[in-house]
DNA sequence: CGGTTTGGTTTGCATTACCAATTGAATCCA
DNA sequence: TGGATTCAATTGGTAATGCAAACCAAACCG
């Protein structure tokens, strides 16, 4: 554990660093949005779309790990499948649950955006060199939070 | 300009730093909705209350800040005018204009709300020690667009 | 002046998201 | 086994968000 007696100095790191990630993050939102916008996509869908990439959840596990409730996600799922970049399947081991899969033209549409999102990021990005990036990302992993297993369910709590 | 190198490892930096930044954002995101909601806030209610904390901005020089199209602020504005957080008052300069002000009790609740950000991430970013937090928040900052000025007009330029 | 641009609001619409209620499947237990 | 209960997903209702178009008033400019 790091001990609190190491200066005098009042620590403000806590609150510069937030102070960065959330504009950080609005930053990245602000461009997901806009090129989701260009392509009649939410936010929500071009981060589903993202998942789903090397995913198959079931419709409660995706929910859950979105944060939305089951009923929001049936109605985006809905638009998606009618816009063909989603499609539902049934689950094999529970007769209830119902898959959502990525269609092709999902796929296509997918790589094409995040393909624009990394061109409109670069500009930023570029301006660390490959090793500072590298240190970057290796300071953010510890400050991101595991991911849920999308494949299985969160155990119970006590 | 692909090079004729041999030995050289390819560079994926770009790409995990992108992932860093996308996930660490959909996290901040959520924590702050997660608050946001629990409050009755949206995300960016709570942005724009964060934002009026220390600036008096137009209708329009605030709408284009956040990316958002006027009629849209509007309502915004309205809304949160009806639950006594925010203020309009007539711009000195301009007799078009409209400011937005936060208020006593939007202030209160805002400075609250961003406490409860603090505490929520705090397990996230206590996993970096004092001096890792600031070297994030340092190689963060280059990543960071220079905010548009969304000059501070809380007295009467010239 | 008169025409145009700028700043904001209003109205109408689709989307997003929540909650409560419902249907169907799976599980529990007596 | 059968009946009750739990679980997965959808449906229906509501509010908020966001855009676009139409509009008014003030400001700008020839």
């Amino acid at each position: 554990m790091s001990s609190s007696v190491v200066s005098m100095a009042i620590d403000d790191s806590e609150d510069v660093l937030l102070d960065g990630l959330v504009r950080s993050a609005f930053q990245i939102m602000g461009v997901l949005t806009r090129i989701g916008a260009e392509h009649d996509l939410s936010l929500t869908q071009l981060r589903v779309l993202g998942i789903l990439r090397d995913r198959r959840p079931r419709m409660s596990d995706l929910a859950t790990f979105l944060g939305l409730d089951k009923s929001t996600l049936s109605g985006l799922v809905d638009r998606a499948v009618r816009r063909g970049l989603m499609t539902r399947a049934p689950n094999h081991d529970d007769k209830r649950a119902v898959d959502v899969l990525i269609t092709d033209a999902g796929r296509e549409l997918t790589e094409r955006l995040y393909g624009e999102v990394r061109a409109a990021l670069a500009p930023a990005t570029g301006r660390l060199d490959a090793q500072q990036r590298r240190h970057l990302a290796e300071l953010l992993e510890p400050v991101l939070t595991p991911p849920l297993p999308l494949t299985q369910r969160p155990a119970a709590p006590r």
